[in-house]
Formats: C-alpha cells, structure tokens, sequence
DNA sequence: AGCACGCCGACT
DNA sequence: GTCGGCGTGCTC
C-alpha cells in the first residue's frame, strides 16, 4: 500500500525551484510549489502540477488544472516532500484555483489507493468512483414542503397524512421525493395536502435536506438475545476502533433493529455511519422503517439518484452534515470526516460484488475501509458467506448470532415436490400439487409468490423444423423470448429484434417453438390457472428504478395482489405479511454450471425467498420445485441445516486451497480477433507464474466464449491463503506482450467465472 | 475519459 | 484532387 501525507499537513513552500517554472509566476514574486494532482481518468498515476503558494494546498484539496487544450478537476494527491524533486524534464503546468468544497478526507484517498493496488485498477479510475459528481459548485436552492403550523391542522387525518406529518414533524423543507418515500405514500397525498393547506411550498435549503436522525426517537424492545448483541455491537462502536463482526440471524430475528441500535450508538458518539445494502433493497419498505426508529429521513445514496440530489447529498456527507447514510456499493467512496460504523447488510449478496468500472467487492472493500478509518464494520445475513464465516471461525471476526425468530413467529415450512413424480401438464411449469396449494392459499384470501430467476418469456427459442435455435450475433449466448414486447434480446449485451415469423435458417413459417420458462410464461400460465387472482410481475425489466418496486411493495402490502410472481428482485428484504406461500418454480436452476460458488449461492437465495413467505398470522408455506431432490442443496433447504451445509462446503474447500482458503485471480483475454485472443492467451498461459503454492488454470475459452463481439479465454491464478495475488499478477502481466488490439481484464477474488 | 494526429473511401 | 472515417496514443 501506498502512503500519504496526513490531510491538513500544508505544502513546503520552498520547493528547488523547476528549471522551465513559467516566468510570469515567478517573477510576481509569489513562490511555487509543485504539488501532485490526480486526475478522475484512466491514470495510474498522479500528474505533476506548480502551484501558487498562496494557494496555500493541502493535500485532498479539489483543483482545476490545465490538461491538454482544456481543463480538469483533480485532487491534491500527496504534499509529501518527500516524494523529491520535481522531474526537472517535465514542462509543467500551473493550478488553475482550487475548489471550494471540503478536502478529500485522507482516509479515503488511503482507501482509493488500496482499492486500485487491490484490484490493479488505475488510481484514476478509483478516483473516478469517488468523484461522481458533475460539478463542485454550492447547489441553488429548489421548492419543497414543509408542514403547515398546527393552527390549520384538521382534527381528522388519513393514516397516509399522518405519516406524512411525522416525517416532517422537525419542520424541516424537504423534498416531495424524499417525503414520499419516507411516508410510504404516492406524491400525490403530498401535493393534496399542500392545496388543503396542510403543507407549504417553500424553497428548500440545500443543507436542510438531512434532519438529524434521533437516537431516542423510538427505543425498540429488544428480546434478551436482541439486547445481548447489541450491547456488543455498541461497545463495538464505542470503542472508536476497527473490529470486524458477524452479525448471523435467521429471517425474521430481528436483524435489522440490533444493528440500528450500532447506528444509534454512532450517532450519539457524533460520528456518521454507513448502511451499505444490496441496491434493490433501498426500498421505501427499508426507509420507512428507518425513519420510525429514528424519526427522520437518512441521506440515501445509489446509482440513480438525480444530479441534483446526488450533488446536495455528496455535499452534505463531506460537511458531515449527513450522520447517517444508507447506500449501494459505491457509497464506500463518499469522504465521510468521521465514518465511524459500516454495516453490510446481506453481506453474502453477489451483487457486491460487481464491475462499475473497476471490479471489486463492497463487502470485502468495507472491512478495509472500516480498518483504514479505525471503525467497526458489521456484516449482517441470515446466510453468510463462506468467506464470512471462515474469518468468524478463524476468530478474525467476532461472530453473534440471532437464534429465534422475533415474536414467536414460525419459520415457514419448506416442502420439495419431484417433478419427476408430479409432472406438470405437457407445455405447463407447475406441479399440480404446487397449484392445489396455490388455489387453497388464494381460497383463504392469502397471497402466493412463484420465484423464478429468469426474466422474459422464454429462455429458448428453437426452430421445430430443422432445430435451429435463436442465437445472439454477438455473443455465445440465446436470445431470450420477451413475448410482452415482442422481441428476442440477449441480456449479456443488450441486443435485441423483433419476434421473427419464420426460421432465419430453414425460412419455414410458424416453426418456431418456445422452449423453458421465464417470470412472463410463468405468468400466462398462473392467469389461466387462477384467472379471478391478481397478478403482478416483479422483474428489474418490469420495475426500472426502486419507485416502481416501491409502488409494487405496497400494492401487495395493501393486498391489491394476489398473485407475485417474481425473479430475485423479490427475494431482497421485502415484508409481506400476507404472503404465506412461495413457490420456487426452478429450485435447479442456481445449480447449473460447475462454479465453485454455485450451491452456497443456491442455497441463499432459496433460503432468502422462503424467507418472505410467513406473516404475522400463518407459518409460511415454502414448495420447491426440483429434478434432484436428492442434491444436498435441496437437502440442506428442507432440512433447514444451513450451517451444516455451510460446515460441508468449507471442509470440501479447505484441501485445494479454494478460496476463503486460498487466493484466487482471474485473468480474461478477449478480441474480437479469435487468433489473436487466443495467441495472447497461450502466450500468458506459457509465462504463467509458478511456484509453491501457485497454480496456474487455463487458459481455456471462457464459458461465454463470444460476449460483444469479443473472443474470451480464461486463466484462473490460484494462491495459498499467505500468497498475496496482486505482485504475481504485475509481474506476470509486465513480462508477457499481448497485441494492442487484445484487452487483458483482471478479476480478483472473482466470484463468477463466465 | 477526451482529443489530437494519422492513413484509406465518396464527394465538390 | 479534398473532406472525413475512427484506430493508436498522450495528457503533468
């Protein structure tokens, strides 16, 4: 890891004056000063810049540099003399002005320069992510709502208005978005209440937008074992130094509430805490919840916030202005002053994990973060990683569990039906036991879920006559039938068409056979099995953004559904308390392909959807459809021994030195010349590292071996556990040549191996 | 990332 | 004979 100047420390200002200073500078009498920007581009390395010493930088400074014919924004990356002289060779250019905002926290330039050593990403293009504002400037002020003084409050309010009032009981202006999705209502309840005079359109201070959550707002009642791992989470934060825990619990034990009370513990200690969540799960369900235990809104952070929003609230974190934040991965790059918790809720999440430019693991990358700010971090699931669990084991992580479910309530009752026994109707998905279940749960006013993780219609489309089968031009992959938009589309590279007539190869007319289900076929057949039920498709193509997730939530909350059926987007932290039936469509379908993570991926998901099943009333009732019954996954999810299914995989890990006991790094050679991937791939594959306790796989085509348009090979580095990957992997990649028109991406601790 | 320089097709 | 395609290459 790289080391850097503390924040704060100011600039020598008697740097050996550069020979091609530019006189004009000098010559004002003004001392220079040569300070190293990194600029947010694909650099792996800072540019040097002069600058006024009147400037007066400090490292973590934002500045407006010349680059080329234009202008950048960069930051001040280190003001460490030490670094030596300025490289006389150079012509340097001079710093325009420096930014007013606050300095990038030294912590996180810290941590952006783990995370591109880490992952051999440019520093640039760590910088990037944490630099995802447009612009620097003091956001203007827009109209938001505020409630009315209580003189003209009407003595009866809707259950709606009443939510609505509570959110803005502080007297705070905020925005009509943010109160909506506090409240639990649609935005048209606000602006009712605003003509009824029960809220007034002010202008909105951009700083007001974060009321401070209170610790005291609404205290839970904890149960004992609640209160137990709580007190060590608090003590955690107390500590005010890094410690890692793992916070296990099954659905429904409360979770949620015992890590709160860390984030309450934050707050009253003055210091800011980070929620990091899968990105589906910013639900208005998870907000609200929030806010009635802390009586205000948390600043929200994810990928699709406004630029508006996403400027105001960047503003308010680095002024420490917002206490609590509850975001997406790339909320770990926010410059938090005072971070002092992070938890990760469903930490097992694959989504984590994920290439936004720069491959890395949010949950791995929020220890780290935790470790380099000296706070604690919290990993929270009911099915941890086997990562997780092996640190917890190795007591690298403290580790407190969650036994009972909170209130009594039954853990739903999984049940596997063979479909090899109960066969649905030729061209049909449903056993007819599941669909007996489903009539009498529809029968007694309850609500069902089929889960099946597969968008569109149908996965497959095959010409009956001569056998062809619709394949994407651009990737190893087959079109995925979309009958609702009447398309075929590819969902590794977005391409799509229209739904052909006849066979592309044998131009026969009306041959063409879907073949396998997606959410879409699944629904025809729920419509013409139960056509007086309510249906709603939950899929990320169906609900684009977290509103329409949101509007689905509470469409089924207000039981106007009866019937969800859904992809994994329905599985993440959603409470239905009607809910007491799910049906896993495909219990299989996690289990094809040989990846190393494919059964415990399995087995979190399935367990995470039975989870949903079961409300306040009945014990939830969970079917999973499956051809091998007999797999110790489905063995595992009926038997309900997770931890023995877990203890199973890690013993079967630990002697290869598969990861968590070994190290793992991917390298993908792709082209759009097969050649010349190939060539580079032998070529990498012929100077591949060796060594105790260094294995080299591959190279091999890549499962999917055409993506884009580009040929892909694999090669997989695997190390011990005491081996770090990254040196190998610089040395490797310096030592082999590959041809300009062949890209070399490196995936380390890869989670999926396609 | 942008934005230049640099060699091969359809136009005034 | 020019205007312009976007393929490498560089930016302190």
């Amino acid at each position: 890891m790289s080391s850097f100047a503390a924040g704060g420390t100011t600039l020598p200002r008697h740097k050996p004056k550069p020979a091609a200073a530019p006189a004009d500078l000098l010559a004002g009498g003004g001392a220079a000063v040569a300070v190293r920007v990194l600029l947010p581009y694909p650099f792996v390395a800072p540019f040097d810049y002069l600058a006024s010493a009147a400037l007066g930088l400090v490292a973590g400074d934002a500045v407006l540099v010349p680059l080329r014919q234009g202008t950048a924004t960069g930051i001040v990356w280190d003001a460490d003399p030490a670094a030596g002289p300025v490289p006389a060779r150079l012509r340097l250019k001079t710093v325009i002005a420096r930014i007013d905002v606050p300095p990038m926290p030294a912590v996180l330039r810290q941590f952006v320069a783990w995370v591109a050593g880490y992952t051999l990403a440019n520093l640039g293009d760590v910088l990037a992510m944490a630099l995802r504002v447009r612009n620097f400037g003091v956001p203007s002020a827009v109209l938001g709502y505020a409630a009315a003084p209580q003189a003209v409050m009407p003595a009866r309010l809707t259950a709606q208005r009443a939510r609505v009032l509570a959110v803005l009981r502080d007297g705070a202006v905020r925005g009509a978005h943010d109160i909506a999705a506090a409240a639990d209502v649609s935005p048209g309840v606000i602006r009712a209440m605003a003509e009824a005079g029960l809220l007034l359109h002010l202008p909105m201070a951009a700083d007001a937008a974060f009321a401070h959550p209170d610790p005291m707002y609404a205290i839970p009642d904890l149960s004992a074992d609640q209160a137990l791992a709580a007190a060590v989470l608090e003590d955690g934060v107390a500590a005010r130094q890094f410690c890692a825990t793992l916070l296990e619990g099954v659905t429904g034990s409360g979770k949620t509430e015992v890590y709160l009370q860390a984030v309450a513990a934050a707050i009253l200690a003055g210091r800011q805490a980070l929620v990091l969540v899968p990105e589906i799960a910013l639900s208005t369900q998870f907000l609200a919840r929030f806010t009635a235990r802390f009586g205000a809104v948390p600043a929200v952070w994810h990928s699709d916030l406004s630029p508006r929003t996403r400027q105001i609230t960047w503003r308010a974190v680095a002024e420490g202005r917002a206490p609590v934040v509850i975001g997406a991965r790339s909320a770990l790059f926010l410059p938090f002053p005072d971070l002092g918790l992070i938890v990760v809720d469903e930490e097992h999440d694959s989504g984590f994990k994920q290439e936004d430019g720069v491959i890395y693991h949010a949950r791995d990358m929020a220890v780290v973060r935790a470790r380099l700010g000296g706070a604690p971090v919290v990993l929270v699931s009911a099915t941890p990683s086997l990562e997780s669990l092996a640190n917890a084991e190795a007591g690298r992580y403290a580790h407190v569990r969650l036994t009972t479910r909170h209130g009594g309530a039954a853990l739903p009752a999984i049940h596997m039906i063979d479909m090899r026994d109960d066969t649905p109707q030729r061209g049909d998905f449903l056993a007819p036991m599941l669909v007996a279940k489903i009539r009498e749960t529809l029968a007694r006013g309850e609500q069902a879920m089929l889960f099946l993780n597969r968008r569109g219609y149908a996965p497959l489309t095959l010409c009956r006559a001569c056998g062809h089968k619709m394949q994407c031009p651009n990737c190893t992959a087959w079109l995925v039938e979309h009958r609702a938009r009447g398309e075929l589309a590819c969902h590794h590279c977005g391409h799509s068409c229209a739904q052909p007539s006849h066979c592309p190869q044998c131009k026969a007319a009306g041959t063409l056979r879907a073949v396998g289900p997606g959410v879409e076929r699944i629904t025809e057949e729920a419509a013409r099995l139960f056509p007086e039920a309510r249906r709603l498709v939950m899929a990320s193509d169906t609900m684009p953004g977290p509103h329409a997730a949101a509007e689905a939530a509470r469409a089924i909350v207000a039981r106007e559904i009866d019937v969800i059926i859904g992809t994994q987007i329905v599985a993440k932290g959603w409470h239905f308390p009607h809910l007491t039936l799910v049906g896993v469509v495909d219990a299989d379908l996690g289990l094809a392909g040989a990846d190393l993570r494919a059964g415990e991926r399995c087995v979190q998901l399935l367990h995470q959807v039975a989870g949903r099943g079961g409300g306040a009333g009945a014990p939830g009732q969970v079917y999973l459809q499956s051809y091998s019954p007999e797999h110790a996954v489905m063995q595992a999810l009926i038997s309900g021994d997770i931890a023995g299914f877990q203890a199973a995989e890690i013993a079967q890990r630990r002697p290869g030195h598969w990861p968590p006991f070994g190290r793992l790094a991917a390298v993908i050679v792709s082209a759009e010349d097969e050649n010349a991937a190939e060539r580079a791939a032998r070529d990498l594959g012929r100077g591949a590292p060796h060594g105790d306790g260094i294995v080299v796989l591959g190279p091999a085509a890549a499962p999917l071996a055409i993506l884009r348009g580009r040929y892909r090979f694999r090669l997989l580095l695997k190390t011990r556990k005491d081996i770090a990957v990254q040196p190998i992997l610089r040395a490797w990649l310096a030592a082999v040549n590959v041809a300009g028109n062949v890209r070399v991406d490196v995936d380390v601790d890869p989670v999926s191996f396609m």
